[in-house]
DNA sequence: TTGAAAGCGCTACCAA
DNA sequence: TTGGTAGCGCTTTCAA
């Protein structure tokens, strides 16, 4: 005689409102307690209340509340992905992977992007905080390690992708980047290539690792590559990718001996080399092999289909999920991670002589 | 002589926990309602007070709990996105555009992928009501308007995207097919071609708009296609894009008489077209003109060039963008709305003869 | 200009 | 097996 009585007694939803917990118990003369073990699926309610209750959730379209939910359990079951370009195929694929993964396991997915920016991607970083996703995921654009402390003090657990930083305890999962340069170089060395040059990309941690795993193959075979054949790409935004990789390549062009195999540190930069070598009336591979990394273009339809490092960004997403959700379920501080995926090369014409 | 005794008297930050308005307001003697007000810029606040408040705030790195203000204002500040892939670059270049606009209003984007399946997208969409989106924009992989009834009944206002549905009175951002199949259309004409045929997409809008298009724009200058020189593309996911579009292709080479150019409804099915077409021996655009859709390609450096249309998705995004914060701001019903984004020819050498 | 009280929808804890 | 009570962190309302 008290929660029964009132002047809402009326059964059904309000007016436009969403159902509550309350409303399925006030209709079934039940407490919203019994309700919420019912959902959770809590074993101790007795069989025939549970079927009861789970009818009328099903007839009244009940949707559980994640707000409330996270207020009192802390957990909002949302996962937060930051990457610097959505348009990227790689992020795109990871991003895919990555929701897939998580999907049956009732989480969802807060994708930002921060545009190459490192500033965009602290505030993104901080966004995240604030909305207190269960876990993070960071294709990082910074320079420095200063994002992740404010991370580490809110004890949100977080994965980084693709690039890592020398230096910081953190759990990575990425692609062998040694092994994609020596990929990449020790098939150029196979075709009969004997002055390989390298496009090398920005200052990551991507970029040393596939310059590093080029070196190191040309010195396995008793070689070394001219300074002037280790061409860093453009700084700025526009520089990098195709544009770039014509222009270095220009200049690469000229110098004595000229390459006659280049290994590029992506795709779009392997693409403008090919324009320039053609451009400069030269063929693709017998005057000059090119090899890409990323795979991730309609490599089979271009002018030379183009040679290049598969990355398998799938199981990049796939493992940062699986890791993702083990932090999670692991509440406490966990020892970080490393784990790296095995590039694969594949052959195409523009490599193959 | 109350709310300032007691034991926890020890200020700065709980062991681990987040800080709370309840922290501050002990510290600086004040009421939480006080913080809650800086916090919001509430006017009646005392200029001394403010600064003490905000400074303590930027010490202790507060961040509000999204969820506690969700729960008792309704508004979670989260857009839901439902496409069917976010590989696909036109979704990718959707969601980074609808991203960046919302972003610099407080919003953050819940990114979900259907897969192409109606079924797991009408899960996806009951997650994301679940989870209480201020608005919902949707790529729709439906064939039926069912989905649609149970956001309407949860009144979360919605846009559909991409795709549309005959008969439901929905808010719409896409571009004009109609307009991209006379656009490629009479491009063919006017080089020459006078057997043109177009390989259809599924039975969605986007793809009969554009058959529409092809049709009208043959009429107008009194021709008509042949029925079998509308081809329609392959039911399951991997009949469609390039496999399907060169199988179809060949169907079309075999016909008499044979097509001159071809519109496909996308660039892979034109480039599955253009292989079919160099692999029976035949030269682009000599023998046969092909002009693509999406212009999202590497087009520039394919075996040959691709013609294509451009969808201009960045416009899509940033108008559904709009389209999105202008519901959320009209919290009761709006009259729906149909935006249509006009699409550009861009012409390489596939269809320049 | 400030704050006490109430309560958003749900779950944790413990008593019946 | 069921439910009463308390409270998550915040905003709303209204009184001081």
């Amino acid at each position: 005689m008290n929660s029964n009585d009132g002047n809402e007694r009326q059964p059904g939803p309000r007016r436009g409102a969403p159902v509550r917990m309350k409303d399925i118990a006030r209709d079934l003369g039940l407490s919203t307690v019994t309700i919420s073990k019912v959902l959770r699926g809590h074993p101790d309610i007795g069989e025939e209340t549970r079927r009861r209750v789970l009818k009328r959730m099903e007839d009244l379209h009940y949707q559980p509340n994640f707000a409330a939910r996270a207020l009192i359990t802390g957990r909002t079951w949302t996962v937060g992905l930051v990457v610097p370009d959505l348009l990227h195929p790689f992020f795109a694929q990871v991003a895919k992977a990555l929701s897939a993964a998580i999907r049956g396991q009732g989480y969802s997915l807060i994708i930002t992007s921060s545009e190459e920016d490192p500033e965009l991607e602290q505030q993104e970083i901080e966004q995240l905080l604030a909305r207190r996703v269960d876990v993070m995921v960071i294709a990082s654009a910074q320079w420095t390690v200063e994002s992740f402390r404010s991370i580490e003090e809110q004890r949100i657990p977080y994965i980084l992708i693709d690039r890592r930083f020398a230096g910081l305890p953190a759990n990575f999962v990425g692609v062998d980047d040694e092994a994609v340069g020596m990929l990449a170089t020790n098939h150029l060395i196979e075709q009969g290539c004997r002055h390989i040059a390298h496009i090398r990309g920005p200052e990551t941690s991507t970029a040393l690792g596939r310059l590093e795993g080029f070196r190191r193959a040309l010195a396995a075979h008793g070689f070394s590559a001219l300074p002037e054949h280790i061409a860093p790409i453009g700084t700025s935004g526009d520089d990098r990718g195709e544009p770039g990789g014509y222009e270095v390549t220009q200049k690469l062009l000229a110098t004595n001996p000229r390459p006659d195999g280049i290994f590029c540190f992506n795709d779009p930069i392997a693409l403008g080399a090919m324009r320039a070598i053609l451009d400069a009336g030269l063929r693709i591979p017998e005057d000059i092999a090119v090899v890409g990394c990323g795979n991730v273009l309609y490599s089979d339809f271009l002018r030379v289909p183009l040679s290049s490092i598969d990355q398998d960004s799938s199981a990049i997403g796939r493992h940062a999920a699986e890791l993702a959700l083990t932090l999670i379920a692991a509440k406490g501080p966990v020892r970080p991670t490393t784990t790296l995926v095995s590039p694969r090369l594949v052959v195409r014409a523009s490599s193959l002589r």
